[in-house]
DNA sequence: TATGAATGAGCCTTCATTCAT
DNA sequence: GATGAATGAAGGCTCATTCAT
C-alpha cells in the first residue's frame, strides 16, 4: 500500500509548511522575539502539535539554517560547474554568493548568525546536517582554485584550503556589512556595487598570475 | 576638598568593575542568557545596585560594546601610526586587528555582534558614540590606501573608500570564522596560522601594483 | 457534539472562579496591595494560567467592576419597575441601592473606587461596557422622577436629569461614609439606621409637593 | 537663646516645603505612581533628608490630608460664623464646602480619598488629628442645624446629628461626581451649575418647614 | 543635620514545554 | 494524530527604606 508513503510525504509537507511560516516569522520579528504562540497562529495549527513536527524552538530555527545551507550550495554548484578558468569559476561563486544573499538575505542572516560565536543554537549534538553543507560549500570553492593552479589562471603558490576558507569568510565578512541598518541618519554610506566591484577586483588582482 | 572627586573616582571604578564582570559574563552566557541577577551574584552587588549604574541591560551591553571599539581605535591608530609604504600600512592594520581579536576575543564579539542585523541594541537612539569609532577605524584605512597610491606602493585603480570596507569586512568575517567554535568532533579543521597568511597573500597581491 | 460547548462554558466557570477570588482578595487586600501571585495561590492556579483568561491585573479588576454595575443595574431595575407614585419609585430605588451597596458592600466599593477620580483603571479604552451600565443607573432614576412629576407626587419645578445626579451622588456619598472605617478607638460614631432615616426624610421632603 | 526655637521654625519651614512639593507631585502622578525620588528630586532634598522629616511616604500623604482637613474646616467655620438663619447657615456651609472643592480640587481629592475604605492609610494608628478635623466640620453641621430648629427655618423633626453626616455625604458624593474625569468622548454629560442648583433645591426644600 | 549609595523584596508579565483528552 | 489548557521558572525592572560617612 501507497497508505503509508502517503502519510509520510502528507507529514513532510506539513513540516515545510511549519518552516515557511517560521521563516517569514523568524525573520520578520527576529529569533528572540518570536514565540511558538506566533508560529501556531501562523501555522493554524496549535502549539501541541508544532511539537509534534519539531522537537524545540531551536530545532524549528536549526530546520532553517540547514534549508538556507542547502540552498545556497545549489547556487555554488550551479556556478562551480560553468564553463571557463579556474579563477572565472571562483570568481563565478563569488558572484553566486553575493546572488544568494541579496534574493534570499534572511537565509543569509540564518547562515551567518547561526555560525555566529554564542549563536543560539550552535554546539548543540545534532547540528551535523548543516555542516557539512558548509564543508561541500569550501570544496566547491578549494577545487576551483586548484583548477585554476592548473589551468595558470591562478597563482601555484597559493595554498588552495586556506584561500578558499578566506574567501569565504571575506564574503560573508562583506554581505553582513551591507546588510547591516545603516547605524544613523540613514546616510547613504557605501555603495553596494562598488563595494562588490571592489572586492572582485581585490580578489581577481590577488589570485590570477 | 577632593571629597567631591574621590567620589566621583570611585562611581566610576565601580562602573568599570560591573563591566568587567558583565563582560566575562555575557561572553560566557552570551547576551541573551545573561540575566541580570547574574550580573549581580557576580559584582556581589544588588540588583538595585546594577540599575544605580546603568539603566537597562541593554545600556550595559553598550557600554561594552564601546570599550571594545575604543580599544580597537587605539590597535589601529598606532598601526597607522607606523613608517612604511601605505601598503605596509595597510597591512599593518589589518595585523592589528588581529592582535586585537586575538588579544579580547570577547571586545571582538562585542563589536561583531552588536552589529550583526537584527542585533538586540543597535538601531537605539543613543548608539551614537560607538558609530563614531567605526567610521574612524575606516577612516584610517583610507588614508593608508591613499597614501599607498601616492607612493606607488598601491594600485591606482583602486577605488579606497569602497576597498577600505571591503578589507574590514573581510578581516571582520575572517576573525569570526577562526572564532567559530569547531561544529563538531573537534576536528583541526584550518589552520589560523596558514588562514592568515593566506588572507594576507591575497591583499598584498591584490593592492600591489 | 456539545463538546466544544462544554469547553466554553467549562471556561466560563472557571474564569468566574478566577473572578470570585480576585474579588475577595482585592477586597481584603487593596487592589494595589493585592499581586498576581495571591491571585493565583488563592485559585490554586498557577500565574501563568491566570494571564490565559485575563490579560493584565487591570483587566481582573475590571472584569468585577462589570460585574458589580451589572448587578446593581439588576437591583435599580427592580426597583423601577415596582408599582406606586413617581415618588415612591425614586425612595424603592435609593432603597434597592442601599440594599445593594449592604448585602454586597465589595462591590459597591469596586463601584465607588473605580469611579474615584485618578482610579487606575479609568479611561482605559475598553471601559465602555461599565460606564452604559452606569448611565442605564441615571436613567432608571430620571424616569421614575418624571413619573412623580406626572402623577404630581413630586415636585414640577425639579429638574430630572439633575436631581437624579445629585440622588445618586447622595447616595454613594452615604454609603461611602458608612462603610468607612471607624477610624479610632471604633466608637459607635453614627447609626446607620438612623442615618438611611435622615436621608429618606430628606430626600421625601425635598421631592414631594 | 533663640536659636532653638529657631531651628525648629527652620525645620518646620522645611517640612512646609517638603509638603508643598509632595502635594504637586501627588496630585499630578497620583499617589501610587509618584515616588520619593521624585520627592527628592522636586525638593532638591536628598532621599535621606525625607525621611528625616517624615517617618514614610505614608506619612507624607496624611500630613498633606490633615492639612487640606484644617483649610476645609477653617471654609466651613467661616461660613458658620454668619449672620442668618440656621437654614441660611447650613446652606452657606454647603456653598463653602463646594467653593472649597473648586477652588482646591486636589484637596478635596486627599480628603475624599484618604477616607475611601481601603485607603492606602486608614487605619494607620497615627490617623488621629485628621480625624478630629473631620468631626469638627460635622460639628459645625449639627449646630447650624440645631439652631434652624430653634429659628424656626427648619423641620423640629429632623434627627440633627444624622442629618448632618447625611449632608455632609451627599456633598462629597456630589463633587466626586462633579469632578471624576469625562469618561467617553468627552461628551458634555451633565452641567455642573445645574447640578448645584438641584442640590440645593433638594436641600432647602427637605429641611425647611 | 544631610547625604546618596546600597539594598532586596517584590511586581507584572512572558513563554517554551508538557500532557490529559 | 491533534489539541490547547496548564505550567512555573525566569526575566527585567522599581522603589521605599536604611545607614555609613
Amino acid at each position: 500500500m501507497g497508505t503509508q508513503e502517503r502519510k509520510l510525504r502528507e507529514r513532510e509537507r506539513r513540516r515545510q509548511a511549519i518552516l515557511d511560516a517560521a521563516e517569514s516569522l523568524f525573520f520578520e520579528m527576529g529569533l528572540e522575539k518570536s514565540t511558538m504562540d506566533m508560529l501556531a497562529e501562523k501555522t493554524e495549527l496549535s502549539k501541541g502539535t508544532l511539537y509534534l513536527y519539531f522537537a524545540s524552538k531551536d530545532q524549528v530555527y536549526y530546520a532553517i539554517h540547514v534549508r538556507a545551507k542547502k540552498l545556497l550550495c545549489q547556487y555554488l554548484a550551479e556556478a562551480a560547474g560553468k564553463k571557463g578558468t579556474g579563477l572565472q569559476q571562483v570568481l563565478a561563486m563569488g558572484q553566486a554568493f553575493l546572488n544568494f544573499a541579496q534574493t534570499y538575505p534572511n537565509y543569509f542572516r540564518a547562515i551567518a548568525f547561526y555560525d555566529l560565536p554564542g549563536g543560539s543554537v550552535a554546539e548543540e549534538p545534532w547540528a551535523t546536517e548543516a555542516h557539512l553543507y558548509g564543508l561541500q560549500g569550501i570544496d566547491y570553492c578549494v577545487r576551483a582554485l586548484k583548477t585554476g593552479q592548473k589551468d595558470g589562471s591562478i597563482r601555484m603558490d597559493i595554498e588552495a584550503n586556506s584561500m578558499a576558507l578566506v574567501l569565504v569568510a571575506q564574503l560573508k565578512g562583506l554581505v553582513m556589512l551591507m546588510q547591516a541598518p545603516p547605524p544613523l541618519d540613514g546616510a547613504e554610506e557605501f555603495n553596494p556595487v562598488a563595494l562588490e566591484a571592489a572586492m572582485f577586483d581585490l580578489v581577481r588582482a590577488g589570485l590570477s598570475r
